[in-house]
DNA sequence: CTCATCATGTAAGGAGTTACATGATTGG
DNA sequence: CCAATCATGTAACTCCTTACATGATGAG
């Protein structure tokens, strides 16, 4: 249910076709939320039903069609809504966590690639909310840009800090991963002896 | 996909029936991986149909029945295969950060309940897991004593490490995310002057 | 003219949630 | 005999994934 503010707090700042929110997807939002074009033009269908959002038929060239959606007050109302609203948590459900405290049926080699791989794969989130960080602090990020236009100037402090918040918690997150499973390799060497 | 095998890491240590399963799952397994019963059933006779456990069904007083499954062959040979191949880890899908990330158009008074909320979702589950790591520490958690009784001696120190070092690690994520919520709060005092 | 990019989807299936549904047994 | 717990499910629905499918436009 998440999916809607996602695309609802890209498209507060503007409107934008499915497609350029695709690409959002990949850089800002993408970055706390992530979802594929298939999952993204079925919504914005199910968003225009609900009356969240508007779509205009644009003509590309001769006969390209393009659908650009712009917020309804319903859909600003709904997003304020959700933002006033308690925050529904997932029950926990952690792949890696689950395979570590079993980790004695594995193979020291085993165990090893596994925490190699938890290593790569949270070093390269870390990588990408690094990236942000630099992009925020440097007011070098293209939607943040936009959204700072259409912003008064005296909310601009709270927008990029919060922003800043948000990434310096993924990023310390990332840092904690790491650490851990550095911590596990050397567990494994200590085990093995 | 890692339902089955947190099924399989619990049914590994003896036959369980599905009533049994669904109540370590609020125990052991489920403070890494929750399932509810209605998930549960199920997947317990898809595995079956799948070769990968048994279950015999035991008359329980008069007319009560419950099936009590154990692992096959196959069923151990695919969970050892599940240790030794590649993790696939989820895209990042995190509401909080989501939330965090807009939270200019959330009133301060909204904000801070958003983190307390989070603040006190984290202790919630730094409890669970500390509490998990005590009985761990002091050999009280009835799964892990069942488990030891059918583990040779030698593997007993890696069996318990390894619980130790899971439960370290989500401990310390606990007390990051309670960290950053914390700042955050701090963050909206500072905005709000 | 061709290729990258723009642009928008459908279809099938897996995983998980919530709610509903039923009945047996055991201890007090 | 009554309540807690034992015991096992189904049904409808949402969300997400993976794969497939198609065609237009613009730059070189």
């Amino acid at each position: 249910m998440s999916l809607r503010y996602a695309l609802l707090a890209l498209l507060r700042v503007g409107p934008l076709s499915g497609y350029d929110l695709q690409k959002q997807f990949s850089q800002s939002v993408g970055h706390v939320w992530h979802a594929p074009d298939s999952q993204i033009y079925p919504e914005l269908r199910k968003m225009e039903l609900d009356g969240l959002i508007e779509g205009e038929e644009q003509t590309r060239g001769l006969r390209g069609v393009r659908r650009v959606y712009h917020v309804t007050d319903a859909g600003n109302r709904s997003y304020l809504d959700w933002m006033e609203s308690p925050l529904d948590y997932q029950r926990v459900r952690d792949p890696a966590h689950l395979r570590a405290a079993y980790l004695e049926a594995a193979s020291p080699e085993a165990a090893r690639r596994f925490l190699r791989g938890h290593i790569a794969q949270w070093e390269g989130e870390l990588e990408q909310w690094q990236g942000e960080l630099t992009h925020i602090e440097a007011l070098s990020n293209p939607m943040l840009v936009r959204r700072l236009e259409v912003t008064p100037a005296a909310d601009h402090a709270r927008t990029i800090a919060f922003k800043r918040f948000t990434y310096e918690g993924l990023v310390e997150r990332a840092r904690g991963e790491i650490a851990w499973a550095r911590q596990g390799l050397k567990l494994v060497d200590d085990l093995e002896r």
